[in-house]
DNA sequence: CTGAAAGCGCTTACAG
DNA sequence: CTGAAAGCGCTTACAG
């Protein structure tokens, strides 16, 4: 890298254009200040000395920082990167920039990276894991950041919450399941609170209408494709034979189903699949896969709206934003 | 949110401990330089004040943001997020947080991205696409920022290059069908600057050594699943039938072999099939794909690495840092 | 090992 | 519509 030489700043733009420092500065936050004239000699000063603005500075005199940190467990949980890819895009349109926390697995990073956010004055926090410490809870509550958690709706949320109902997704694959009179499900299950409260809800509601109880097999927490794949196999050793397999993940359901076609059963005919978060392997996939499609886009918009009615200086009296969720139902089941 | 109560700073806790405010930020920052029992005094203080520090602030008056850009063309090309997954692991060891930018995929908004880490001072950007904008390129030379260049080996860095070579890629591929005696493969290529590189590898090499010029077809950019597809049913009616099928990533492979699946053509035994990139679904599938292998978090790490090289004041020489790849030779070939 | 003081580069009432 | 000036919350030579 060659030398840095000394970066032109505000004033030295301001001196260029024959202003003061305070009118760059209008030109550049609030142009409608500025009279036109004026305008185009700054324009022109800023395009000749290659100015640009420092927004640690700005942010300081300012305090706002325009930032905004995204918290999510990590990259490898692709249905996270929907919403994540919306949000970034949303708020670089505000010109807010997004910083990027992994906060593990088991969300054990998340105190430090919050505590980062705050250091940097963060005008929002979104998080996709669960917070369970009550002293990062409360800290974030006593520093007024706009705190967002996403992909669920916990009954009392930190601030506010976009996403959508684990228990109803059990319950409505259980409603299809008897809709379609299958009989003897077998759950795949991910560990993970949310997974834990779809399976949940399938149960209860299974039951409830007079189902047997289902047999089932849960994995630690990551669940990719083999797993599915391991888990078809044990599978033809039980004493009740299922009809139709229920996993937690599409990665699941699409390890099953390559294992079923190796094996040579048939799928829906001899065992059924129904998967959750319809990747694009899913319609992709021979057969295409019955599954629940979240539109992770749309949580990712619709956090993003909540700043913006924030920022307007909006009351949000809604903490509960529920974006639903669809089933899609294919080949697969 | 609650009432946003006036935040504690540095004099708070200063007072607090009975020390200056220099006192307080040199225990933050270089804690060897203060008394054990000062420095005793004030973590006391910190914790009854609930201090954050304001790194805002911080950074003004040190000029250090300890802000790195990772400027990605989008989510969904799920390659690169070992790498950002990596580079955000290590950066957050060392303080540094990291400001996620999508670029889009022709990369249109980099020059603005650029721009805004330039804003924030950042210490580093990491970008994985293309950067042709010339202008663009001048003025991070200009400003002194670390540009790491990933996933390819420009000739001429911004910077500093961290990647492997894709022409060498094509050839390798070319060298193991050889030696397998295929002798007409066809190419399944996604548009873009690398998949290019690699196909001329190929083609280059395959001529070289007397090969037939291949047959071949390409795809706008996004390379999914469903092309893979698409692509297999037109190649049954090609004048020559190839016997191998040379895809730009593991996404199009998997596509060529499900629906080889679904037509009940055997694989490899009929028409062999060589992916890229080694996703986690490549040693999965059935059968298990030849694949490329590039290790893409340790290009995250090599990029850091440089980062932490030049922190420490050393001269980085070697402006190519070459992380190779790997054949895996699998089932599909 | 510690403190007083200047300074980092902006923004924003206040006054005109 | 524009300017002079105070201030944002830290860091860091400098001096002791």
């Amino acid at each position: 890298m060659s030398e840095r030489l000394p970066l032109p700043k505000m004033g030295d733009v301001a001196a260029r254009a024959g202003v003061s420092s305070a009118t760059v500065s209008r030109f550049l936050n609030t142009p409608g200040m500025v009279a036109a004239a004026t305008a185009e000699r700054i324009r022109r000063a800023v395009e000749e000395t290659g100015y640009v603005p420092d927004l640690m500075a700005g942010g300081l005199a300012s305090s706002k920082s325009r930032l905004v940190a995204a918290l999510v467990p990590d990259m490898a949980q692709s249905i996270f990167n929907a919403t994540i890819e919306a949000m970034v895009d949303e708020l670089s349109i505000d010109g807010h920039i997004v910083m990027l926390g992994l906060t593990g697995i088991d969300n054990g990073r998340m105190p430090a990276l919050i505590s980062a956010a705050l250091s940097r004055r963060a005008d929002a926090i979104i998080l996709t894991g669960i917070l369970s410490d009550p002293a990062t809870r409360d800290l974030m509550r006593s520093r007024g950041v706009t705190v967002i958690e996403t992909w669920g709706l916990p009954d009392d949320p930190i601030d506010v919450a976009v996403g959508f109902s684990h228990r109803a997704v059990g319950q409505d694959i259980a409603h299809f399941l008897r809709s379609r009179g299958y009989a003897r499900p077998h759950l795949l299950s991910a560990a993970g609170t949310r997974a834990m409260e779809r399976r949940q809800g399938f149960v209860d509601d299974w039951l409830a209408s007079g189902g047997e109880q289902p047999s089932e097999q849960s994995f630690p927490s990551q669940t990719r494709f083999g797993n599915g794949r391991a888990a078809f196999r044990q599978l033809r050793e039980l004493d009740v034979v299922p009809d139709v397999v229920v996993c937690s993940s599409d990665w699941l359901a699409q390890g099953v189903l390559v294992e079923a076609m190796a094996a040579g059963v048939k799928v829906p005919d001899e065992v059924a699949v129904v998967g959750f978060g319809n990747l694009a392997i899913a319609a992709e996939m021979r057969p295409t896969i019955t599954t629940i499609d979240i539109d992770g886009a749309r949580i990712g918009r619709e956090a993003v709206n909540v700043l913006r009615r924030r920022a307007a200086g909006e009351k949000i009296l809604d903490r509960h934003i529920d974006v639903g969720f669809r089933l899609i139902a294919r080949e697969s089941a």
